[in-house]
DNA sequence: TAGTGGTCTAGACCACTCG
DNA sequence: GAGTGGTCTAGACCACTAG
């Protein structure tokens, strides 16, 4: 058994993903320019001890991320920084925003037990009147109002959401997630534009029937069960990003 | 060797992507209700008379696609319907409406040459004033006006877009493509509300500063040279549709 | 023709879940 | 403890690209 010189940072990271944070930053320190070649599956194999397997469990991570692209008989090259930084990921939006740079924040409009509506009931595989938490607040970010963020999360035993603790924790799904243990696995999102109506624009200091972009997600548990419905609605300022990839349709 | 019962319907088709669609087809089928177990890889392996390798990046394949999904120590499971059907791909407007049972379709607005401005060269990573091909187009859905769209082509030497092939082949994409050997590989989504300003609204026959979806994306081809940039203002009433996961988070 | 990524195999061990 | 998915290996062959 030949003596690995890799040394991973966390002991319990598999392999190839230490692989792909090794490769990752050799890319992000700019060891490489964008579209220029990585070295062949082989060498990185041979060059980190591992097997081509492990190697390729670490560039298909890389890829899916945008970080990299590979292309048959050619090579595996650096994906063009604009892709690269680019990807869309399930987050609050604390740590959405956080990752640009910028301070989130929130003030807490309200915080109430309602029943869930048919349409909502529909989305949300529950009974129509289930009990919902419903949480509405105005998010910031760096200070200035972007947008109302309208939470309705399926109650369950237990479950219990109040102001200070919202406030504490300062992100719900941090709250839900280390309150509760309830982790967020999958999202659908649903997004158009609407005009403001006097609630919005009241909250949002804005005119009645001037645009918003509303943003409708329902999200998803580890289990596939579903944990809320959120309807979002924010100021032209607000930017949505998505990367969107071929790989992703079925030929 | 054991005689596989196994017949690919495209003998291209690799293995592991024959298993897929199979495993695909008994789910769609309604075999398996939504959260329900599949069997386990090593069974599906001896079934299909593959290593469970292969059936490892079939249930991979699928998982991407939010067909199914899977726990460590559990099992894999058939994902709900409403996730299941959800799945973002890189397309032609004409064939993302097309899937939902839609029509499609489009009034050629202009097309024209034009030369960059500072900020479409910036984004496309060209030099400022170099030549682009402006196709304004309203979209239409079942024949009634969803949006516009306004794509701005790199031009290459040898890429023309005229009005009779572009009416022909009737997707911008597909004309691409197939007419000049361009295929798109990868693009970035930005999404953001506006109000309509006078040109978008005499041809979309709404008022001026009536809410807007806007959506701005840069496309790059298989080995990551963009190729359009192009700006979408679509009405109220389009939708536009996201699957998030936690896996595109890095931890 | 040499080198690349893409697929496939057979086997091994680990981490986790659940009865 | 039995069964599951997750990781890892070593080797093989294929499909594709390029000089």
């Amino acid at each position: 058994m030949p003596p690995s010189r890799h040394k991973p940072e966390d002991p319990t990271l598999p392999r190839y993903r230490s692989l792909a944070d090794a490769l990752r930053q050799t890319i992000e320190r700019g060891e490489l320019a964008d579209n220029s070649a990585l070295p062949s599956e082989r060498d990185i194999a041979e060059a980190h001890a591992v097997s081509r397997d492990t190697v390729r469990k670490a560039v298909r991570y890389l890829e899916e991320r945008g970080v990299i692209y590979s292309d048959q008989g050619r090579g595996t090259f650096v994906a063009p920084a604009l892709v690269r930084r680019m990807s869309r990921f399930l987050d609050s939006f604390s740590q959405d925003t956080g990752a640009r740079g910028d301070v989130p924040g929130q003030q807490i409009v309200a915080i109430e037990t309602t029943a869930a509506s048919m349409a909502i009931a529909g989305l949300l595989g529950i009974a129509p009147g289930h009990a919902l938490i419903r949480i509405k607040r105005i998010r910031t970010v760096n200070g200035a109002m972007v947008g109302l963020q309208d939470a309705h999360l399926v109650a369950v035993p237990g479950l219990a959401v109040d102001r200070a603790a919202l406030d504490k924790a300062g992100s719900l799904y941090k709250l839900l997630a280390e309150g509760f243990g309830i982790v967020p696995a999958e999202a659908i999102e649903n997004l158009c534009a609407a005009p403001a109506d006097s609630d919005d624009a009241a909250l949002l200091k804005v005119e009645r029937g001037s645009p918003l972009l509303v943003c409708e997600r329902v999200t998803f548990s580890e289990r596939r069960q579903p944990i809320e419905y959120c309807l979002m609605k924010y100021l032209p300022s607000y930017r949505y990003s998505a990367r969107v990839s071929k790989h992703s349709f079925q030929n």
